[in-house]
DNA sequence: AGCGTTATGTTATGATATAACATAACATAG
DNA sequence: CTATGTTATGTTATATCATAACATAACGCT
């Protein structure tokens, strides 16, 4: 297990890649990649952390993309419905996939000081909470696990 | 581990025991268990699912306890804050505290057919995922474990 | 070209949440 | 027992998040 989001990486490259896999995943599933959808998915690839709705449509807007609030709504729904991105149900904001194209359970770290979200992933229905799950009966069909605390860049900034 | 929230109990003894319990926790806490945060918490133990604030509101205004958003939210906050109730963010609702007095991470399972949810809860932050966080450094503060999907009852409801 | 399906445009409204300020209740130090 | 600080409540207004509903356009297929 490990986690994309602190740390250094070639951002462009990160984006362009994103960009790519959704491209062909959508080719291969016979899905409509349009322009909205692919702008916003990398206005959600362009920073890891969560964007608002409203973010985006502001920006869909000057872009003459979309000026109300369901083009965004409608365009980040495809993309979590397809799993290339996720909504922070804690933040009410969504985040581009970080483990595209594996099949996964998100797991959310989620700087409150400054607000980067990092995606990590677990077999989590398989371990603990799966067990719990199976042993009342409850039939799994999605998973939130939002971890809110401190990241390590910011504990250094200011010492616990 | 075990579930409480599906299944049939005693309720009316629930009901007292918990708010017995948290009066006793706000007394030996020095906080103030007031009418209207007694009457939330009591609302909020009367059925094991998620209530939205305003839901709280309307039956607050109606005993002439409170009639604006923030009546609730306060109360709402105070019983959060204080571990007497938890946010289901992916609801926007609130529930009452199934492990009252017990330091817990709690994990919910919620039902999309009939809108129970059961609280369950997992030592989370010292297993696979606490590992996790800690390799990243990740320092933990708050943990929400939502896990969607059907119930026994409604499995059973409805043969799959 | 006709038809069904999916995507987009647009209006309106619903639902959730909090900022900001005023007042009241309560504890306790003087 | 009253002045003062603190916590809780009352109230107005507004910010923020989300979707219902209906109209139009683009696309794929026969």
């Amino acid at each position: 297990m490990h986690a994309i989001g602190f740390g250094q990486h070639n951002h462009a490259e990160c984006i362009r890649q994103g960009l790519d896999s959704v491209d062909a995943q959508c080719k291969a599933a016979g899905l409509k990649f349009t322009p909205v959808r692919r702008r916003v998915l990398e206005m959600l690839l362009a920073e890891h952390r969560a964007h608002g709705a409203y973010e985006i449509l502001d920006n869909l807007r000057t872009e003459g993309l979309g000026s109300q609030p369901p083009v965004s709504y409608r365009a980040l729904e495809f993309l979590v419905k397809n799993g290339f991105a996720h909504k922070i149900e804690r933040l009410n904001a969504f985040i581009a996939c970080a483990h595209l194209a594996e099949n996964h359970a998100p797991v959310f770290l989620i700087c409150r000081a400054c607000d980067s979200v990092a995606e990590t992933y677990t077999d989590l229905t398989r371990s603990v909470l799966g067990r719990a799950a199976k042993t009342a009966g409850f039939q799994i069909e999605r998973t939130a696990v939002e971890i809110e605390g401190i990241c390590t860049t910011c504990q250094e900034g200011s010492a616990a």
